[in-house]
DNA sequence: GTGAAGTGGTCAAGCGGGTTGACTATACCT
DNA sequence: AGGTATAGTCAACCCGCTTGACCACTTCAC
């Protein structure tokens, strides 16, 4: 067990300091385990591509630029990449004859699934250190927040920098 | 008060992605609240650059660099535009004659006051949303989380993206 | 003291991940 | 049928950073 960090060192407005510097120790966390595996390194944003694949089959390369909030020029060329990776395949639209069906590999799922396990990890780790209930009172109110200040509407996930 | 996100809507591994997005969260509304007062778009590095140089009097490029953790050609490029916009000047060192030596001007020490001040309220909106208490739960797992992984190593500061 | 190695800073070129702009082919609306 | 909107591509550019080469000065070994 860590030692306890002093209540009292609190500035105020260091938080979201301390939010950053956390999750990039996860991140960093998170790269580390997936070098042990010998895995490619991807960037966050094609973990995003990932999960977005995961949940919308069928998805076009535009639905998906949408979503990362970047131009459909920039998604095909990621796109491009997970391809030539074997992560992703690109097939004739059902409907559309203009547009392209993107849908995960088998490798693509694996990928996703390996990946889920990692963040688990991770945030094992971070458990670890303060304790289930603080964790679940940090999950909760970290959602909290962000409900707050998104409510309904589509929260921008990559983090900005 | 918000509605309170139901505990066992946590999914194992989801902490770390809220983490990210809670801090895209309060980026967003700092810059937005530096927009409302017309400021100039300083980048979330200009900001690291400005505390290292209000703690460390006399910093070279080159100590900057280090802090940033970015070569320094990069951080001679930032210091010459927070040179151009009124922040920093460059002087000759004191003691060293290869060396420059970089220092806040009023304007300097005048933003460093008011990013302190707005990052303030960007937590106390937060402390709203969770009230006070939890905020500083929060504060202290985090810090606990940051020290268990860096110990007394210097602390990355950007979120690596 | 003097020469060699090390260090602060700059210039120049390149790179990666994004952008804007122009274009083709297909789809949709009336 | 004709006009407008949309999926995707190609090309050029931008920005923040990198690597590499270099100069001026400093420090170290002897």
């Amino acid at each position: 067990m860590p030692s306890n960090p002093d209540p009292a060192d609190h500035r105020p407005g260091q938080v979201p300091l301390l939010l950053a510097i956390a999750y990039r120790a996860m991140t960093d966390h998170f790269h580390s385990r997936l070098a042990e595996l010998g895995r490619e390194p991807l960037r966050p944003a094609h973990g995003y591509t990932f999960r977005y694949l995961a949940d919308h089959p069928d998805a076009t390369t535009v639905d998906l630029a949408a979503h990362l909030g970047i131009t459909k020029q920039a998604a095909s060329k990621a796109v491009a990449e997970l391809q030539d990776w074997g992560y992703v395949q690109r097939r004739p639209h059902p409907v559309d004859k203009r547009a392209q069906s993107l849908t995960l590999t088998k490798r693509g799922h694996e990928y996703v699934h390996l990946a889920d396990q990692l963040w688990a990890e991770v945030e094992q780790r971070f458990a670890e250190v303060i304790g289930p209930d603080r964790l679940a009172a940090l999950d909760q109110d970290l959602r909290a927040y962000i409900d707050y200040v998104y409510g309904d509407q589509p929260v921008p996930f990559r983090p900005v920098w």
